[in-house]
DNA sequence: CTGGGGACGGGGCCC
DNA sequence: AGGGCCCCGTCCCCA
């Protein structure tokens, strides 16, 4: 739906999208579907509702459990470890054997995994890491390294927890990982299946997969209101802000994905036009329009036509000149050699 | 049809 | 990780 009424000053059209409310308001805490990888909780800052808090972290990893069987849960309240030594975990959460890693285990928590031959881990004394083998920010963090030895080729999911520790240790990373990747682990380590470079950590890699290795595990984040992919959250964050455009212009009610958007809006209410041209006196609100107008002062224009030889200032100039009036593209389409 | 201004989106970089 | 900012590009409008 098109709506040019609210802002005087604008010349494009305001796209009103329907439904966006579920954009915000969906739960970052639903279950991960193996059709549906994509991130639930994309935590965007709703500038217009500047009361809304930040989402606590989700939860670290404290203590082993041992289940006694691959579909019982685990009992909380036995612990094999503690990673950082003595003192006891402050929340009960679990390490278990069925879980892809020293995963917490929340009170009212779900998990699953399919019924196979589970891996054995074990604690590996930190000295035996090398320091390549430390892998991002969150594996400064990593008290304890872990080396898990299968005894079978084995898949393992997990859901995510119903609830929040109030003492998480795990890094925002590493929790993003957990609440958006569905978990398969291949080998002793954490090895991509792809390249088989092999991580210490499970964060690590995640984020070879996720953004250096060309294998099809490669993750893709898809914008649920628009067909736009992404191979990083974070720009699947900042495009899906052009949907629930979080930053409003109290004049006259246009949203903005950015802030900065905003702030080149307000400039159109105020008049103000910091930009000024070093060859005449005039100056502009935007800075992509200053450096445009300076292009008019320019004898070298930067783009030419390729057919024609005749050169324009702007790129939008050019495009408009081959897709239609250019005499030698014309000449070109009636099936003249293209030399 | 052309040239130019206004407004804005996306990617990337830096802090 | 997230925000601010810059650059590039695009679309729309108007003279």
């Amino acid at each position: 739906m098109m709506d040019y009424s609210m802002c005087p000053l604008k010349k494009r059209p305001v796209i009103i999208e329907e439904n966006l409310d579920s954009v915000k308001e969906e739960s970052p805490l639903v279950i991960a579907e193996e059709d549906d990888p994509q991130p639930e909780n994309l935590s965007l800052k709703d500038m217009s509702n500047p009361e809304e808090k930040p989402k606590p972290k989700l939860w670290t990893p404290h203590t082993m459990i041992e289940p006694k069987s691959p579909l019982e849960p685990v009992n909380m309240n036995t612990s094999a470890f503690t990673p950082w030594g003595t003192g006891a975990a402050s929340f009960p959460t679990a390490f278990s054997p069925y879980l892809p890693f020293n995963f917490p285990v929340a009170p009212n928590y779900s998990w699953a995994r399919n019924p196979e031959p589970y891996p054995i881990y074990q604690p590996l004394s930190p000295s035996r890491a090398s320091p390549t083998e430390r892998i991002g920010s969150a594996d400064s963090d990593y008290p304890l390294r872990l080396q898990a030895s299968l005894r079978s080729r084995e898949d393992l999911y997990y859901t995510r927890p119903t609830s929040i520790s109030p003492n998480s240790r795990a890094s925002s990373s590493e929790a993003e990982d957990l609440s958006t990747t569905k978990i398969r682990k291949t080998s002793a380590r954490y090895q991509c299946p792809e390249c088989n470079k092999s991580y210490s950590t499970y964060c690590g890699l995640t984020k070879h997969q996720e953004f250096h290795c060309s294998s099809i595990n490669k993750k893709q984040f898809s914008c649920k209101n628009c067909d736009k992919v992404y191979v990083s959250l974070g720009a699947l964050k900042m495009h899906i802000r052009t949907h629930t455009l979080p930053c409003k212009c109290d004049l006259c009610g246009k949203a903005f994905s950015r802030p900065w958007l905003l702030q080149g809006h307000l400039r159109t209410h105020t008049g103000e036009k910091p930009f000024q041209c070093s060859h005449c006196t005039r100056s502009f609100a935007d800075r992509s329009n200053l450096r445009a107008h300076q292009q008019t002062h320019s004898d070298v224009k930067r783009y030419s036509c390729k057919t024609c030889s005749k050169t324009f200032s702007r790129m939008s100039l050019l495009t408009k000149h081959e897709d239609g009036v250019c005499p030698g593209l014309a000449v070109m389409h009636m099936g003249m050699p293209q030399h």
